[in-house]
DNA sequence: AATCAATTCCAAAGCGCTTTGGATAAACTT
DNA sequence: AAGTTTATCCAAAGCGCTTTGGAATTGATT
């Protein structure tokens, strides 16, 4: 069933139908009801590309998810961070069109995307310091939003982010408060904006209360069980071993975790943990009393308003970009205590 | 730059600048180059919407992506099965759209989908039981292709699904041969078609050795950390409690390995574990030697070819629906061992 | 020299919608 | 009674592509 046969059946113009249906005034109240029931009825729905090719719009928000080509990693937020955008698609009549690519093509997905008119804008996943997406997206004029951010792109871009830095400062704040000195920072990879901004915040905490910054604490990698895991493994064995770690994601708080118990200490009592939780949700962290203390933030609350911001903009492109900045919260469990006494 | 203008520039027709472009024969190979070149200078990408709507097709499928309303539950499987299937849709020029929807209005979504012709087909995900879809699509007359099956449905079409079941016995029986005698599953919700040849794979071992099944070792539910430490935790309180646990994933296997430790066994002398492994890019199962010992299978691979065999589907829809049945590989790692002596 | 087939190209219609620029009829002013 | 609004509707163009049904040109065949 099409606009036309409709039209027909209703003996009314293809024009007064299309009006009826999309809340134009100048259609009487009478016909606008006759017109909808009919719809209803012939279980009409318009063409969501004939309307694209119509008007212009794509009526369609594209993610690029990157798979790292070092790792062929997706990165586990995505799922949750996608259902949240998903929601406000959903409510705001626009589609979400996905592209998985290896990050070396990523520019080309953009620009394909942009000169097809598939989409009317982009979500640009996992920023990396001084990211190339940005100046490159900037100069298509096409419009997009950030779920983090850059530090080093000097132009103005709409974006959402966590408070990466605060929250990390915090975390090892809290540490420092239990007497522990030997803090361990298990970081997602370097280049992401929001390990550098998270060690950013671990060091400032540590330069305040006086601790050296020692690299030797300080490892980077993927997010994975396997890289928290051998990451702590090999701090333990060092002299003077931390006595507490700070982990970017769950997951690598679960292969800390194993690393720690596999020595045979226990976590909260010989090593304690402080990590960030995502609040995915496929990982809860605990019940009623966390696992881990953690700093709390939900990706998939995060995905449901960064795309809010983003259809904000495709819909006004001329205003000034707007930024948010969410704050994690702190959420102590069982896996920190206080820092065991020298023997 | 569209079809139009880039015609006018070449001093063509469109009908023969766009014969050229799609590799057409009625066109001679010096103008084909001719055209070609200038449509790489000038970047032209043909528009994606309007194509549609000329062939009639969408160039695109559709990816509906359930949120269980009961736990707000992404499938932490779904990143790496995107990525997978995404890698076809690319290879063969085709979009990927998402759809994130609470499991009630699922179907309205498909008969939405189909009704605007926004996609060529779609991917059904976690099959339940006599999963209704699965004759609404038929129905429909819309292409799908179910990631699993769906037993109870009497009509034919197109799955792919790892075989589970002997996946299942295979992991039983090596807990069998090592002396376990007291087995316990961790399985998913009941209600999913995985869990439940899960389960019958590992009942029809336990009864080929003469082992009682025995309801009290045999827990289901969402498939999380915490799922699987909190069922795990409470069989280890029963009398006669299991040396062994079989579980339905990584995840809830890193769950059942909290519950063990925390109550001071080891793993892989006190209780063992062999778990299935999806091979999800985030949760590696260790390095060299697994971690867990698992049933393994990748859930990438499985979207590739998904995703080719519902391409194909769409390509010729009279075509007899096809199945491919994957087997999982028994990879032993350092989680399982002989079963304890009774002292 | 006329016919035929093959090659190469094109004009125009059509996909399903929106939107512009009226047309018509009814209601209201002067 | 003529002119002016207002409310309601419509015909047709256009979005950017594909595809049908020729037309024009060339070379080969009788």
């Amino acid at each position: 069933m099409n606009l036309k046969d409709l039209s027909k059946n209703l003996g009314l113009s293809q024009t007064t139908v299309s009006r009826a249906l999309n809340g134009y005034p100048e259609v009487s109240e009478a016909t606008r009801k006759r017109v909808e029931a009919a719809a209803r009825a012939h279980n009409y729905r318009p063409s969501h590309r004939a309307k694209g090719l119509a008007t212009g719009r794509a009526l369609a928000i594209g993610h690029v998810i990157p798979v790292s080509n070092r790792h062929e990693m997706v990165n586990p937020i995505f799922g949750d961070f996608i259902a949240g955008s998903g929601e406000t698609y959903a409510r705001r009549g626009y589609e979400m069109l996905l592209s998985v690519v290896a990050d070396a093509d990523e520019l080309k997905v953009y620009e394909s995307l942009w000169a097809r008119r598939a989409v009317d804008g982009v979500v640009l996943h996992s920023p990396r310091m001084n990211d190339p997406r940005i100046p490159f997206l900037s100069e298509l004029r096409m419009p997009f939003c950030v779920h983090g951010r850059a530090s080093g792109c000097d132009v103005r871009y709409t974006w959402l982010d966590v408070n990466n830095r605060r929250a990390f400062a915090r975390a090892t704040a809290l540490l420092v408060d239990l007497g522990h000195r030997r803090i361990a920072l298990i970081n997602g990879l370097e280049e992401m904006d929001f390990a550098h901004r998270r060690r950013a915040g671990y060091e400032a905490t540590l330069i305040e209360n006086d601790i050296p910054v020692d690299p030797a604490l300080m490892a980077s990698g993927e997010m994975t069980e396997v890289n928290g895991y051998e990451k702590t493994k090999a701090m333990l064995e060092i002299d003077n071993p931390p006595t507490a770690v700070v982990c970017s994601s769950m997951i690598s708080a679960l292969g800390a975790r194993r690393a720690i118990e596999e020595r045979g200490f226990v976590i909260g009592k010989d090593v304690s943990i402080v990590t960030h939780d995502d609040a995915l949700s496929y990982l809860q962290n605990g019940g009623d009393v966390p696992i881990f203390t953690a700093t709390r933030s939900s990706v998939r609350d995060a995905g449901r308003r960064l795309a809010d911001m983003l259809l904000d903009q495709v819909a006004a492109p001329e205003q000034p970009p707007q930024n948010e900045l969410l704050e994690a919260e702190l959420m102590v469990g069982s896996s920190t205590g206080p820092a065991p006494r020298k023997e």
